[in-house]
DNA sequence: CCTAAAAATTAAGATAGTTTAAGACCGCGC
DNA sequence: GCGCGGTCTTAAACTATCTTAATTTTTAGG
């Protein structure tokens, strides 16, 4: 097994960063643990982005190629209807994962676009990079095994909410789970994260 | 690495019964392969239960204990409300996965209650023995990962479809996505998956 | 084969949600 | 400091869906 020691050794950067200052890491190591090694070979095979407000990562209909890791800022995944609605799937805030899935994993085109809500630091890992790691750092399925169960438990309950609840229940959950979120978008998209018009929502909360 | 032959030699067991007859080892090895001795160690540690029609494996409110796999027959899933209007989660038919994940876990109270529409044969694996599978065969970790991986899909493609959709157009699209499962269930119950009460999807498929 | 219970259909009146349109209120670039 | 575009609110008319209840059809069990 290659130690942190043995890794400084043999290693061919010249300097070896501490690379505890990234939030992915701390957020991988809630469920696994990593060497400084790993971590090196991980992010060296990353990349860090910088993008601005309302600057797209996806566009709805390519394919897929990279998930996201939210350093910093905010950003919502939608969809657009043909008959022009946007449908709002997820936001991401700062510690959370994001991609289309499904284009990601089963490499077909999108179905969501993902556009940052205000200025954005995010970690993108390539398809066939995260691939060769399952390989290399298998722990790293046990990592995604939870991070998919977790995400399963989730958009579970959130069917459950959405087929059992009123607009007004869902809205409250919504504020109650995620007031971190409320913060910082509009109204209107969490009327359309809710799916129900802006107008309806906003005559929901008059109440 | 213990081989099928020199399993049989060291077999502790007197008889060595190949598992391929077992639906739930083919569902797993489209993801991984396990040796016979894998085999034969993770179905020790199950339960095969027979259930008969209306049986219930899970009660809400309970805690869950068991992840189950289907053999044969078929499972719904359902929450009931403080209203008494159950909402149907998921339905499972012959090689799939089901329990209730949240109370699974993370040992909270189960949300759902768990039913047999017919005959069932199941498998039930219990938390604490999964846990121990994923140290002993790591590989787990990666099958379950893509399972979870593939039930997030599913549940987000279902969220975007609940908030996006009309009615009639969830419903078609559960015609055409899960044919198998609406030859054994009641319109009732395809409504209560739907989040529509029985008498509108009547009057929706008049059309 | 018969019957009771559950499921499915139909229809009328009530509620939830949409559409359209107008006005008030921002925040931002010139 | 002005004007523009996006957001939020309000309201009226319209559509989707629910509730209730009565009627028919299907199913399960003795």
């Amino acid at each position: 097994m290659l130690t942190y020691t043995k890794f400084i050794q043999t290693n061919p950067f010249p300097i070896l960063v501490s690379m505890t200052h990234y939030q992915i890491f701390r957020n991988i190591q809630k469920h696994i643990s990593l060497t400084e090694a790993e971590k090196q070979h991980i992010i060296s095979q990353c990349d860090v982005l910088d993008i601005q407000k309302k600057q797209r990562i996806l566009e709805q209909g390519k394919l897929c190629k990279k998930l996201y890791f939210v350093e910093s800022g905010s950003l919502r995944a939608f969809n657009l209807s043909a008959e022009g609605k946007e449908s709002t799937i997820m936001f991401a805030v700062k510690d959370w994962w994001i991609t289309d899935m499904n284009s990601f994993v089963n490499q077909k085109p999108a179905l969501l676009s993902i556009e940052a809500l205000e200025p954005c630091q995010i970690i993108s890992l390539d398809f066939h990079v995260l691939e060769q790691h399952y390989q290399f750092i298998p722990k790293l399925e046990r990592f995604f095994r939870i991070i998919f169960q977790n995400a399963y438990i989730r958009e579970q309950l959130r069917a459950l909410q959405s087929i059992s609840l009123t607009t007004e229940e869902r809205y409250r959950q919504f504020v109650e789970n995620y007031p971190a979120i409320v913060e910082k978008v509009t109204q209107k998209q969490i009327a359309s994260y809710l799916g129900v018009t802006p107008e309806f929502l906003s005559s929901v909360k008059k109440k």
